[in-house]
DNA sequence: GGCGGAGTACGATGTTTATCGAACGATAGC
DNA sequence: GCTATCGTTCGATAAACATCGTACTCCGCC
């Protein structure tokens, strides 16, 4: 498989700032990249995993939630791996609130990016009017 | 990765007819989905790799052609990994002619299947009107 | 200050994937 | 029948990927 963004990737800076959470998302010290910067085929490595496609149906229908919110079915370590995925893809963002991390989806940035690539994948994933393919509502 | 059809998979029924070629599709001994049976996950995977999605990209340009009329930068082994992966994850249709094998985008199929998605790809491509991501066309 | 919870980093494992070369089969043309 | 072409299969390699357990950091709460 093409190299992506993954592990052994240089991790986000770990410097912590004294600032509360919240004051600024720029504040926070998870990396993304610049709406530009998206890549196509990063994002659609993303969304081709099962997992991180239910993350981002889930999403879809109720934003802002911490990673455990998600419930799933694998361990913690693997949910720090696909929420990284999705992160480096521009997919989500995330940021820090005390020791949880609130994720939402980019929606602006990869409809200006990408138009109509969101919506037409969660409309294939069921979320959304007019659904018809799997369940991915959480 | 998850587990998708790929290498290793059970090949196509290698039985042959004594029909001549092109007599119809369903004559060709290729495996393809049904529409009802092409997976959303195997789509996005199919389409997140750059050397697949230049494929689609150039099929959306002009339809039916040979593997060999697309130049790709590898050998012919990977090529006939990736069209397999294309073809398996039913994004296209091959029929054989002579020694060839004519392989087409199955718009109608995922159209029907995944409303928009392909369209949104391939804009996202950069290709067709509006385009103005990574340059696909080849 | 201690405890609990959320999430991470690290290292490991097993699987999947993209790549290739060599040998081969099928077809077309002569 | 021979040759050339297209494409495949097989086996191999290296890299990518999803998974996990362990130990850890950071924050909130008491």
């Amino acid at each position: 498989m093409s190299t992506y963004a993954g592990q052994g990737m240089a991790a986000a800076a770990t410097a912590r700032l004294v600032e509360p959470p919240s004051v600024r998302e720029e504040a926070d010290p998870l990396s993304h990249p610049a709406a530009h910067e998206i890549a196509l085929a990063a994002v659609l490595h993303a969304l081709s995993d099962p997992m991180r496609l239910r993350i981002v149906a889930a999403l879809a229908v109720e934003d802002k939630r911490t990673c455990k919110s998600f419930n799933l079915p694998v361990t913690k370590s693997t949910c720090t791996h696909h929420f990284r995925v999705l992160r480096e893809a521009g997919v989500i963002r995330q940021r820090l609130e005390g020791t949880t991390r609130l994720n939402s989806l980019r929606r602006e940035d990869l409809e200006a990016r990408f138009p109509g690539l969101l919506d037409s994948v969660l409309r294939a994933a069921g979320v959304a009017r007019g659904g018809s393919g799997e369940a991915g509502v959480p």
